[in-house]
DNA sequence: AAAATAGTCAACCGCACCAAA
DNA sequence: ATTTGGTGCGGTTGACTATTT
């Protein structure tokens, strides 16, 4: 059984793609159609487990991929979403057209989740907080608690991740910073989680 | 110029969920 | 009711690059 698992790791080719991958990958899909990515893996003729496949294809040579760095509305609207739902990175993704939640999970961890620790560092006293969004409303944890963890000891890790940034009250209704762009709307928000309890 | 360190991001892994058999 | 295969998600790793010493 081990070894059988063994040999597929050696078979199964991995570390980054090439450009000629992506191109077989891109092509079989443009002819085939996405899904089915077992079925890719095996008749593409690319020797990619069929995760890899989607993986590639979801975030890097999917049309309409958006690349480069954050615009300051994308940055404010990953943070707001980031209060009110938590690690959900797909969901956060939903709002960011073009962004993928692996981009959007990269990016909170390498720049707003260092600021978001030296903030609170830097100002203590001054955490704003509108009550009913201090625990992100579908974080991990909550879910967890849901029933889909043990319900063990208490964890608070989620006040640290998430009173980090101040919130204006006064800008707690659906308003942009930026107009004519995204849009923080809570409603999509809880529109996208409802039916996923 | 070279070595050490830090930052970034693509990709992998394990787990959970769901539908079909 | 159980098993199996496919898919999606979030956490983590590791390769690569940039910066500092």
């Amino acid at each position: 059984m081990e070894k059988r698992v063994e040999e597929r790791k050696t078979l199964v080719k991995r570390g980054l793609w090439k450009p000629e991958e992506d191109m077989i990958l891109r092509s079989y899909i443009e002819t085939h159609g996405e899904g089915n990515w077992a079925d890719i893996s095996r008749k593409s003729g690319l020797k990619r487990g069929g995760k890899s496949c989607r993986l590639r294809w979801k975030n890097y040579l999917r049309p309409n991929i958006k690349r480069g760095s954050m615009s300051p509305e994308e940055h404010d609207l990953i943070i707001r979403m980031h209060k009110l739902l938590g690690n959900r990175w797909s969901l956060i993704a939903g709002r960011l057209p073009g962004r993928t939640d692996n981009e959007v999970k990269n990016y909170w961890n390498t720049h707003l989740n260092k600021k978001c620790h030296s903030s609170k560092q830097n100002a203590p006293g001054s955490i704003g907080t509108i009550p009913f969004i201090d625990k992100p409303v579908m974080s991990t944890e909550v879910r967890r608690s849901h029933g889909e963890g043990e319900g063990g000891e208490e964890d608070n890790t989620w006040m640290e991740e998430t009173n980090c940034f101040g919130y204006d009250v006064r800008i707690g209704s659906p308003v942009s910073h930026y107009p004519d762009t995204l849009v923080f709307d809570p409603c999509f928000a809880f529109t996208d989680f409802f039916p996923l309890l």
